[in-house]
DNA sequence: CAATCTAGCTAGCCTGTCTAGTGACCACGA
DNA sequence: TCGTGGTCACTAGACAGGCTAGCTAGATTG
């Protein structure tokens, strides 16, 4: 068990101690990370969109929730795609009748892409309930351990993904 | 800012209150989960692999470690792909040199895979200081704290995916 | 006003998934 | 022991969603 068969790979492993006390935490972030990917799967399966027309659809509408406008370049770059792969997407979304393309007020060049009513409703949908139960969650961890919490994940974010920049007003 | 311009979305939001204290914590969720992705994505660049492909080889070597085989079907099963889409997998990751197909020792039909060495190697580069450094987040949560962490991590888990099956040795 | 930059678009390519269908092999009941 | 049905892995071919290259319209700057 805990010298594999196989090939003669290093002998001292860089997998995780499991003797560390700690590992019971990591080990249940890995959970929240697969039980993420899993729910965004679903939901795009549910909803007959690709992952990242889900996500688009996502930012759009958190965006108009505080009155943000987004820009077809501001998706691209939120998304990190290419402008070419963002017209197609566009081009899906529009077709399907989730979002709408208008023109930008003060620049003739941008588009200002908002979401239809029937898009809000399916988003909606999924995540009312999730977000409900989400904050009873959040609600139930200790008042005094709250602020660990938060750090904690701070600092993941941080260790994972240095230059992150937080551009989301989702909330 | 709270009542957003626009088409007439309904106006009793469903996206989360802002005044409420825990969605701090939230936000910080949201921001791993985003920093998580990006490590992802990084990592999966500068592997020359798809993001498929690295969670694919990471599976392979975590159960090595464990000392259990891993076959075709179970990494289908693990990344819920076809075995068709698996086969073509292992197709890249044999041809690339990072993995091998071995024959199973008692059912003929199968294939045990096992990474090389190579492919060892690379993936440590970029596991072992990370590992690291995750450990060391880990401690520095106080001590009184770290069952909250875990228990919200995995509600959390539980929240986004009920049926979630926790099969991994990966610690 | 000319030169240059930027936003978004189309065209065409490439990669990675899928479904359909195949052969080899296992397990079990008659 | 010998079908019969289920399972494992594979190939072929379709399709989706990303990319780069190159374009036009409009903004910006010397």
């Amino acid at each position: 068990m805990d010298n594999p068969p196989g090939s003669g790979a290093s002998s001292t492993p860089y997998w995780y101690e499991v003797s560390d006390p700690t590992v019971g935490l990591l080990h249940a972030l890995r959970r929240f990370r697969q039980a993420d990917q899993r729910m965004r799967r679903r939901m795009s399966s549910d909803m007959d969109l690709n992952a990242t027309d889900v996500e688009a659809l996502r930012h759009i509408i958190a965006h108009h929730a505080t009155g943000e406008a987004v820009t077809a370049r501001g998706l691209a770059t939120h998304l990190d795609i290419s402008t070419a792969s963002t017209a197609k997407l566009l081009n899906r979304l529009t077709e399907s009748g989730h979002v709408q393309r208008r023109p930008h007020p003060d620049d003739r060049r941008s588009v200002i892409v908002t979401a239809t009513e029937h898009a809000h409703a399916e988003i909606r949908e999924w995540l009312t309930d999730m977000h409900r139960r989400m904050l009873e969650i959040a609600h139930s961890v200790p008042h005094e351990s709250r602020q660990a919490v938060t750090d904690f994940l701070q600092s993941m974010a941080d260790c994972l993904d240095p230059e992150a920049v937080d551009d989301t007003p989702d909330r």
